[in-house]
DNA sequence: TCCCAGGGGCATC
DNA sequence: GATGCCCATGGG
């Protein structure tokens, strides 16, 4: 079988990546049981299914499943989508500044953003999502990528891989539909679909912006993809570190419960606020949504 | 019943 | 640029 480390820069923990893999949702894109997680992932456009767990010092990683020459393509695919290699020291000294914040790089010590590799994925996901509350986004999404994805079994279990493209440039409205997706974000969906396969709209593309701002721009072209969405894609996706998704709900009710913020018309505080974290904003509004679901906090 | 949920587009002024 | 409305499901 092949195995291998991913180095992960400390502070880093593992549990808290399992946790949030978890969260109690049922995202059909990976499956969380006990203290592994195993996920199905294209390598060289084949199916591998990898599990990974704690290692001695990050990540162990192993292949269940599917053809690799070697675990260089594992170990690559699992630092980027755990970002791994973030030394997020300067953030936590960052944090330990603020008085109400501080308590955030205790409680979350060693979380490490989960990503989105994928672009396509990120964005239909988004798409998905908007205006309706998580449980039922990730249920769409299930029955999408069960009906349009390619998928393997192993153990009983079946692992899949997000539509490509391609596919899902292909699919009519009126099916897109019956996963209770709405017209529009049917439209939304073949349209960035359509754009993939053109080759107008890629993650290397977009990568070549290399300027945050300028990559919100080139996406925010895209019919169905405004501003909050252009902020979580980049946050999530292209490793963008000084990401505000404006009007983020989640980012509103942390900062009411943290800090007493105004949950609306807030914009004066939180950009304040947010001014105080350059080159981690982002990260700061991933620890902010981690905050959320602590505990009792639901 | 009403409001909101990890929005976005569009018309209107 | 700000505001209001539409979309259209499910949870509290």
């Amino acid at each position: 079988m092949i195995t291998g480390e991913v180095p992960a820069t400390r502070p880093f923990s593992f549990a808290e990546s399992l946790w949030f893999l978890d969260r109690g949702l049922d995202d059909c894109m990976h499956r969380v049981t006990g203290d592994v997680a195993r996920k199905l992932i294209a390598v060289k456009g084949k199916p591998v299914l990898i599990e990974i767990g704690k290692g001695t010092d990050g990540i162990a990683t192993s292949v269940l499943s599917g053809q690799v020459e070697s675990a260089h393509p594992i170990v690559e695919y699992v630092a980027e989508w755990l970002d791994t290699g973030r030394d997020i020291r300067p953030f936590y000294k960052l944090l330990k500044t603020d008085t109400e914040l501080a308590c955030l790089a205790d409680s979350f010590r060693g979380l490490h953003m989960v990503g989105i590799p994928d672009l396509f994925e990120t964005l239909v996901w988004c798409v998905i999502g908007q205006q309706i509350n998580l449980p039922f986004a990730y249920r769409v999404k299930r029955v999408l990528v069960e009906k349009y994805g390619s998928s393997i079994r192993h153990a009983g279990v079946d692992y899949h891989l997000f539509p490509s493209p391609d596919t899902l440039a292909n699919v009519a409205v009126e099916n897109f539909r019956e996963l209770q997706l709405t017209t529009r974000k049917a439209e939304y969906i073949r349209n960035i679909a359509t754009l993939f396969v053109a080759g107008r709209l890629s993650r290397q593309a977009l990568a070549k912006h290399r300027d945050e701002e300028k990559m919100m721009h080139a996406l925010m072209e895209v019919r169905g993809i405004g501003e909050w969405t252009a902020n979580y894609a980049l946050m999530k996706c292209m490793r963008a570190m000084n990401r505000l998704p404006v009007g983020d709900a989640g980012v509103n009710i942390a900062l009411n419960r943290l800090k007493g913020f105004p949950k609306k018309n807030n914009r004066k505080e939180i950009e304040a606020l947010f001014s105080r974290f350059e080159g981690w904003k982002t990260y700061l509004v991933y620890y902010l949504w981690r905050s959320l679901r602590e505990k009792s906090a639901g």
